[in-house]
DNA sequence: TCTAAATAGTTTAAACTTGAAATATGTTCC
DNA sequence: GGAACATATTTCAAGTTTAAACTATTTAGA
Protein backbone atom coordinates (compact mmCIF):
# COMPACT_ATOMS: atom_id res chain seq x y z
CA UNK A 1 0.00 0.00 0.00
CA UNK A 2 1.52 3.35 -0.92
CA UNK A 3 4.86 4.11 -1.75
CA UNK A 4 6.58 4.88 1.48
CA UNK A 5 8.95 2.23 3.14
CA UNK A 6 6.87 1.60 5.82
CA UNK A 7 8.67 -2.08 6.86
CA UNK A 8 11.69 -2.32 4.63
CA UNK A 9 11.82 -2.79 1.20
CA UNK A 10 11.37 -6.37 0.92
CA UNK A 11 8.05 -6.32 3.27
CA UNK A 12 7.29 -3.11 1.22
CA UNK A 13 7.70 -5.13 -2.16
CA UNK A 14 5.60 -8.55 -0.86
CA UNK A 15 2.57 -6.27 0.25
CA UNK A 16 3.23 -4.57 -2.77
CA UNK A 17 2.50 -7.57 -4.82
CA UNK A 18 0.06 -9.50 -2.63
CA UNK A 19 -2.48 -5.86 -3.04
CA UNK A 20 -2.01 -5.98 -6.38
CA UNK A 21 -2.80 -10.02 -6.90
CA UNK A 22 -5.78 -9.96 -4.99
CA UNK A 23 -6.73 -6.59 -7.02
CA UNK A 24 -6.45 -8.15 -10.19
CA UNK A 25 -7.80 -11.44 -9.27
CA UNK A 26 -10.50 -10.09 -7.79
CA UNK A 27 -11.46 -7.71 -10.86
CA UNK A 28 -10.58 -10.78 -13.46
CA UNK A 29 -13.06 -12.61 -11.39
CA UNK A 30 -15.97 -10.19 -11.27
CA UNK A 31 -16.06 -9.66 -15.32
CA UNK A 32 -15.83 -13.73 -15.69
CA UNK A 33 -18.75 -14.05 -13.73
CA UNK A 34 -20.67 -11.36 -15.42
CA UNK A 35 -19.89 -13.32 -18.50
CA UNK A 36 -20.73 -16.92 -16.87
CA UNK A 37 -24.11 -15.54 -15.47
CA UNK A 38 -25.58 -15.37 -19.09
CA UNK A 39 -25.36 -19.02 -19.15
CA UNK A 40 -27.14 -19.37 -15.96
CA UNK A 41 -24.27 -21.05 -13.79
CA UNK A 42 -22.67 -19.28 -10.92
CA UNK A 43 -18.98 -19.02 -10.92
CA UNK A 44 -17.98 -22.01 -8.87
CA UNK A 45 -21.05 -23.77 -10.79
CA UNK A 46 -19.16 -22.91 -14.13
CA UNK A 47 -15.73 -23.94 -12.52
CA UNK A 48 -16.83 -27.43 -12.11
CA UNK A 49 -18.76 -27.78 -15.62
CA UNK A 50 -15.61 -26.80 -17.31
CA UNK A 51 -13.54 -29.19 -15.31
CA UNK A 52 -15.87 -31.60 -16.28
CA UNK A 53 -16.01 -30.78 -19.88
CA UNK A 54 -12.61 -30.75 -20.20
CA UNK A 55 -11.39 -33.64 -18.40
CA UNK A 56 -14.44 -36.07 -17.81
CA UNK A 57 -15.60 -38.01 -15.24
CA UNK A 58 -13.90 -37.01 -11.85
CA UNK A 59 -14.77 -37.96 -8.28
CA UNK A 60 -16.06 -35.42 -5.52
CA UNK A 61 -12.51 -35.25 -4.10
CA UNK A 62 -10.90 -34.98 -7.09
CA UNK A 63 -13.39 -31.86 -7.98
CA UNK A 64 -12.35 -29.99 -4.34
CA UNK A 65 -8.42 -30.50 -5.39
CA UNK A 66 -9.10 -28.96 -8.98
CA UNK A 67 -10.98 -25.63 -8.24
CA UNK A 68 -9.41 -25.18 -4.60
CA UNK A 69 -12.57 -25.42 -2.35
CA UNK A 70 -13.21 -27.86 0.28
CA UNK A 71 -15.84 -31.27 0.31
CA UNK A 72 -18.76 -29.49 1.38
CA UNK A 73 -18.19 -26.68 -0.96
CA UNK A 74 -18.34 -29.27 -3.81
CA UNK A 75 -21.67 -31.18 -2.46
CA UNK A 76 -23.51 -27.95 -2.65
CA UNK A 77 -22.61 -27.42 -6.51
CA UNK A 78 -22.69 -30.90 -7.97
CA UNK A 79 -26.37 -30.58 -5.87
CA UNK A 80 -27.01 -27.34 -8.02
CA UNK A 81 -25.81 -28.69 -11.06
CA UNK A 82 -27.56 -31.63 -10.51
CA UNK A 83 -30.81 -29.81 -9.84
CA UNK A 84 -30.16 -28.46 -13.37
CA UNK A 85 -29.74 -31.56 -14.90
CA UNK A 86 -26.41 -31.06 -16.03
CA UNK A 87 -24.30 -33.15 -14.19
CA UNK A 88 -25.12 -36.80 -12.35
CA UNK A 89 -23.45 -38.89 -9.72
CA UNK A 90 -22.28 -42.33 -9.95
CA UNK A 91 -21.35 -44.68 -7.49
CA UNK A 92 -18.05 -46.01 -7.99
CA UNK A 93 -18.23 -50.36 -8.03
CA UNK A 94 -14.48 -50.25 -6.83
CA UNK A 95 -14.55 -48.28 -3.83
CA UNK A 96 -18.55 -47.46 -2.81
CA UNK A 97 -17.31 -45.04 -0.87
CA UNK A 98 -16.18 -43.09 -4.17
CA UNK A 99 -18.64 -41.16 -6.14
CA UNK A 100 -18.05 -39.93 -9.99
CA UNK A 101 -19.18 -37.06 -11.13
CA UNK A 102 -19.50 -36.43 -15.43
CA UNK A 103 -21.98 -34.02 -17.38
CA UNK A 104 -24.91 -35.36 -18.83
CA UNK A 105 -25.70 -35.74 -22.45
CA UNK A 106 -27.97 -31.73 -21.67
CA UNK A 107 -24.91 -30.49 -20.07
CA UNK A 108 -22.13 -31.51 -23.14
CA UNK A 109 -24.35 -29.79 -25.34
CA UNK A 110 -24.54 -26.69 -23.32
CA UNK A 111 -20.49 -27.10 -22.78
CA UNK A 112 -20.40 -27.34 -26.45
CA UNK A 113 -22.87 -24.40 -27.19
CA UNK A 114 -21.20 -22.16 -24.48
CA UNK A 115 -17.76 -22.65 -23.48
CA UNK A 116 -16.00 -21.44 -27.17
CA UNK A 117 -18.24 -17.72 -26.20
CA UNK A 118 -16.57 -17.73 -22.54
CA UNK A 119 -13.16 -18.64 -23.98
CA UNK A 120 -13.26 -15.67 -26.54
CA UNK A 121 -14.66 -13.34 -24.07
CA UNK A 122 -11.36 -14.30 -21.34
CA UNK A 123 -9.35 -13.79 -24.57
CA UNK A 124 -10.75 -10.30 -24.92
CA UNK A 125 -10.19 -9.36 -21.42
CA UNK A 126 -6.95 -10.83 -21.15
CA UNK A 127 -5.85 -8.53 -24.39
CA UNK A 128 -5.15 -5.63 -22.30
CA UNK A 129 -1.80 -7.28 -21.53
CA UNK A 130 0.32 -8.72 -24.85
CA UNK A 131 0.54 -12.00 -25.72
CA UNK A 132 4.28 -11.04 -24.35
CA UNK A 133 3.18 -10.25 -21.18
CA UNK A 134 0.73 -12.88 -20.31
CA UNK A 135 2.94 -15.58 -21.30
CA UNK A 136 5.05 -13.61 -18.44
CA UNK A 137 2.72 -13.36 -16.19
CA UNK A 138 1.60 -16.96 -16.56
CA UNK A 139 4.86 -18.13 -15.65
CA UNK A 140 5.10 -15.92 -12.73
CA UNK A 141 1.81 -17.00 -11.43
CA UNK A 142 2.40 -20.57 -12.06
CA UNK A 143 5.81 -20.53 -10.08
CA UNK A 144 3.96 -18.40 -7.23
CA UNK A 145 1.02 -21.24 -7.30
CA UNK A 146 3.21 -24.10 -7.33
CA UNK A 147 5.87 -22.97 -4.58
CA UNK A 148 2.41 -21.61 -2.17
CA UNK A 149 0.86 -24.90 -3.19
CA UNK A 150 2.62 -26.98 -0.44
CA UNK A 151 3.24 -24.14 2.86
CA UNK A 152 0.97 -24.55 5.39
CA UNK B 1 -6.48 -27.06 -18.82
CA UNK B 2 -3.64 -28.92 -20.11
CA UNK B 3 -1.41 -27.88 -23.04
CA UNK B 4 -3.02 -29.09 -26.23
CA UNK B 5 -4.43 -26.48 -28.44
CA UNK B 6 -8.14 -26.67 -28.01
CA UNK B 7 -9.75 -22.90 -28.62
CA UNK B 8 -6.88 -21.36 -30.45
CA UNK B 9 -3.27 -19.90 -29.28
CA UNK B 10 -4.52 -16.93 -28.49
CA UNK B 11 -7.52 -18.50 -26.31
CA UNK B 12 -5.55 -20.86 -24.31
CA UNK B 13 -2.85 -18.66 -23.37
CA UNK B 14 -5.51 -16.05 -21.74
CA UNK B 15 -7.41 -19.35 -20.20
CA UNK B 16 -4.34 -20.37 -18.99
CA UNK B 17 -3.37 -17.13 -17.63
CA UNK B 18 -7.19 -16.87 -16.01
CA UNK B 19 -6.51 -20.47 -14.41
CA UNK B 20 -3.38 -19.43 -12.67
CA UNK B 21 -4.25 -16.15 -11.53
CA UNK B 22 -7.12 -17.40 -9.82
CA UNK B 23 -5.22 -20.19 -8.09
CA UNK B 24 -2.25 -18.47 -6.89
CA UNK B 25 -4.77 -15.76 -5.63
CA UNK B 26 -6.75 -18.02 -3.83
CA UNK B 27 -3.60 -20.34 -2.85
CA UNK B 28 -2.05 -16.71 -1.17
CA UNK B 29 -5.21 -15.65 0.39
CA UNK B 30 -6.26 -18.92 1.98
CA UNK B 31 -1.88 -18.66 3.80
CA UNK B 32 -2.89 -14.80 4.24
CA UNK B 33 -6.38 -16.14 5.90
CA UNK B 34 -4.67 -18.11 8.37
CA UNK B 35 -1.67 -15.93 9.36
CA UNK B 36 -4.56 -13.45 10.16
CA UNK B 37 -6.75 -15.80 12.19
CA UNK B 38 -3.74 -15.80 15.10
CA UNK B 39 -4.99 -12.26 15.65
CA UNK B 40 -8.26 -12.92 15.98
CA UNK B 41 -9.79 -11.26 12.74
CA UNK B 42 -11.39 -12.41 9.44
CA UNK B 43 -9.69 -11.75 6.46
CA UNK B 44 -12.23 -9.15 5.21
CA UNK B 45 -11.78 -7.59 8.66
CA UNK B 46 -8.07 -7.46 8.27
CA UNK B 47 -8.47 -5.53 4.84
CA UNK B 48 -10.76 -2.78 6.37
CA UNK B 49 -8.68 -2.86 9.84
CA UNK B 50 -5.32 -2.49 7.36
CA UNK B 51 -6.78 0.06 5.46
CA UNK B 52 -7.57 2.58 8.20
CA UNK B 53 -4.17 1.59 10.14
CA UNK B 54 -2.15 2.66 7.07
CA UNK B 55 -4.71 5.26 5.71
CA UNK B 56 -6.60 6.92 8.59
CA UNK B 57 -10.25 7.77 8.95
CA UNK B 58 -12.25 6.45 5.55
CA UNK B 59 -15.93 6.88 4.96
CA UNK B 60 -17.78 3.16 4.05
CA UNK B 61 -17.97 3.89 0.54
CA UNK B 62 -14.05 4.81 -0.02
CA UNK B 63 -13.58 1.36 2.38
CA UNK B 64 -15.73 -0.74 -0.20
CA UNK B 65 -13.75 0.98 -2.99
CA UNK B 66 -10.61 0.12 -1.69
CA UNK B 67 -11.24 -3.54 -0.44
CA UNK B 68 -13.34 -4.38 -3.49
CA UNK B 69 -16.73 -5.24 -1.62
CA UNK B 70 -20.25 -3.84 -1.95
CA UNK B 71 -21.24 -1.48 0.72
CA UNK B 72 -23.59 -3.64 2.70
CA UNK B 73 -20.90 -5.73 2.91
CA UNK B 74 -18.54 -3.14 4.61
CA UNK B 75 -21.93 -2.01 7.23
CA UNK B 76 -21.48 -5.76 8.05
CA UNK B 77 -17.47 -5.69 8.49
CA UNK B 78 -17.45 -2.58 10.35
CA UNK B 79 -20.48 -3.42 12.54
CA UNK B 80 -18.12 -6.81 13.75
CA UNK B 81 -14.95 -4.41 14.21
CA UNK B 82 -16.74 -2.08 16.26
CA UNK B 83 -18.55 -5.07 18.18
CA UNK B 84 -14.51 -5.99 18.99
CA UNK B 85 -14.46 -2.38 19.78
CA UNK B 86 -11.14 -1.63 17.18
CA UNK B 87 -13.17 0.95 15.05
CA UNK B 88 -15.86 3.58 15.51
CA UNK B 89 -18.16 5.06 13.17
CA UNK B 90 -18.44 8.78 13.21
CA UNK B 91 -21.23 11.14 11.31
CA UNK B 92 -19.87 13.53 9.10
CA UNK B 93 -20.90 17.45 10.24
CA UNK B 94 -20.65 18.63 6.70
CA UNK B 95 -22.58 15.90 4.92
CA UNK B 96 -24.68 14.11 7.27
CA UNK B 97 -25.66 11.41 5.17
CA UNK B 98 -21.70 10.22 5.22
CA UNK B 99 -20.17 8.06 8.44
CA UNK B 100 -16.58 8.03 9.31
CA UNK B 101 -15.15 5.07 10.04
CA UNK B 102 -11.46 5.78 11.92
CA UNK B 103 -9.81 2.92 14.36
CA UNK B 104 -9.97 3.11 18.14
CA UNK B 105 -7.32 3.66 20.55
CA UNK B 106 -7.09 0.05 21.33
CA UNK B 107 -7.50 -0.44 17.43
CA UNK B 108 -4.29 1.69 16.99
CA UNK B 109 -2.98 -0.14 19.28
CA UNK B 110 -3.30 -3.74 18.03
CA UNK B 111 -2.58 -2.52 14.52
CA UNK B 112 1.05 -1.58 15.66
CA UNK B 113 1.47 -4.91 17.49
CA UNK B 114 0.15 -6.80 15.04
CA UNK B 115 1.06 -5.52 11.35
CA UNK B 116 4.73 -5.35 11.53
CA UNK B 117 4.33 -9.46 12.20
CA UNK B 118 1.74 -9.93 9.72
CA UNK B 119 4.31 -8.11 7.10
CA UNK B 120 7.18 -10.22 7.96
CA UNK B 121 4.92 -13.50 7.02
CA UNK B 122 3.59 -12.08 3.83
CA UNK B 123 7.10 -11.13 2.96
CA UNK B 124 8.38 -14.89 3.54
CA UNK B 125 5.53 -16.11 1.79
CA UNK B 126 6.69 -13.59 -1.39
CA UNK B 127 9.72 -15.11 -0.87
CA UNK B 128 9.60 -18.18 -3.14
CA UNK B 129 9.89 -15.53 -6.21
CA UNK B 130 13.14 -13.41 -6.69
CA UNK B 131 12.77 -9.44 -5.66
CA UNK B 132 13.56 -9.13 -9.05
CA UNK B 133 10.33 -11.60 -10.26
CA UNK B 134 8.14 -9.86 -7.64
CA UNK B 135 8.84 -6.56 -9.13
CA UNK B 136 8.27 -8.09 -12.44
CA UNK B 137 4.93 -10.02 -11.48
CA UNK B 138 3.52 -6.60 -9.06
CA UNK B 139 4.12 -4.61 -12.70
CA UNK B 140 2.29 -7.17 -14.92
CA UNK B 141 -0.82 -7.45 -12.35
CA UNK B 142 -1.00 -3.78 -11.72
CA UNK B 143 -1.35 -3.04 -15.30
CA UNK B 144 -3.87 -5.69 -15.54
CA UNK B 145 -5.76 -4.34 -12.66
CA UNK B 146 -5.89 -1.22 -13.98
CA UNK B 147 -6.80 -1.94 -17.25
CA UNK B 148 -9.81 -3.93 -16.72
CA UNK B 149 -11.25 -1.76 -13.35
CA UNK B 150 -13.29 -0.19 -16.12
CA UNK B 151 -14.48 -2.63 -17.84
CA UNK B 152 -18.05 -3.74 -17.78
C1' DT C 1 -11.24 -62.74 11.70
C1' DC C 2 -12.09 -58.57 13.97
C1' DT C 3 -11.10 -54.17 15.71
C1' DA C 4 -9.06 -49.60 14.85
C1' DA C 5 -7.74 -46.25 11.84
C1' DA C 6 -8.19 -44.06 7.45
C1' DT C 7 -10.83 -42.32 3.58
C1' DA C 8 -14.95 -40.44 0.65
C1' DG C 9 -18.73 -37.93 0.82
C1' DT C 10 -22.68 -35.40 3.10
C1' DT C 11 -24.84 -32.51 6.56
C1' DT C 12 -24.96 -28.64 9.57
C1' DA C 13 -24.19 -24.12 11.68
C1' DA C 14 -21.94 -19.90 11.29
C1' DA C 15 -19.81 -16.31 8.66
C1' DC C 16 -19.38 -13.65 4.36
C1' DT C 17 -21.04 -11.50 0.09
C1' DT C 18 -24.20 -9.62 -3.04
C1' DG C 19 -28.02 -6.93 -5.07
C1' DA C 20 -32.22 -4.76 -4.22
C1' DA C 21 -35.19 -2.15 -1.32
C1' DA C 22 -35.49 1.27 2.26
C1' DT C 23 -34.05 5.47 4.84
C1' DA C 24 -31.95 9.78 5.30
C1' DT C 25 -29.75 13.62 3.49
C1' DG C 26 -28.09 16.72 -0.20
C1' DT C 27 -28.37 19.08 -4.81
C1' DT C 28 -30.50 21.04 -8.90
C1' DC C 29 -33.62 23.59 -11.21
C1' DC C 30 -38.09 25.75 -11.89
C1' DG D 1 -39.50 27.30 -1.54
C1' DG D 2 -40.39 22.85 -3.29
C1' DA D 3 -40.28 18.82 -6.52
C1' DA D 4 -37.34 15.62 -8.59
C1' DC D 5 -33.29 13.46 -8.67
C1' DA D 6 -28.84 11.91 -6.72
C1' DT D 7 -25.92 10.09 -3.03
C1' DA D 8 -24.45 7.57 1.47
C1' DT D 9 -25.54 4.08 4.25
C1' DT D 10 -28.21 0.30 6.22
C1' DT D 11 -31.35 -3.64 6.08
C1' DC D 12 -32.79 -7.86 4.19
C1' DA D 13 -33.09 -12.26 1.66
C1' DA D 14 -30.67 -15.51 -0.95
C1' DG D 15 -26.57 -17.83 -2.24
C1' DT D 16 -21.66 -19.42 -1.22
C1' DT D 17 -17.98 -21.06 1.67
C1' DT D 18 -15.83 -23.22 5.50
C1' DA D 19 -14.85 -26.35 9.44
C1' DA D 20 -16.54 -29.80 12.18
C1' DA D 21 -19.49 -33.63 13.03
C1' DC D 22 -21.46 -37.59 10.96
C1' DT D 23 -22.26 -41.88 7.93
C1' DA D 24 -20.55 -45.42 5.09
C1' DT D 25 -16.90 -48.02 3.34
C1' DT D 26 -12.15 -49.74 3.02
C1' DT D 27 -7.58 -51.04 4.78
C1' DA D 28 -4.19 -52.60 8.17
C1' DG D 29 -2.64 -55.00 12.10
C1' DA D 30 -3.18 -58.10 16.18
Amino acid sequence: MGTTKQYGRKADLALSLWVKLARASATFSRLSAKDIERYGLTQPQFAVFEALGHLGSMTTGEIGKKILVTGGCVTVIVDNLEKEGLVERTRSNEDRRVIQVQLTAKGEQLFRDVFQQHAERITELASVLTEEEQIQLSGLLKKLGLALKDIH
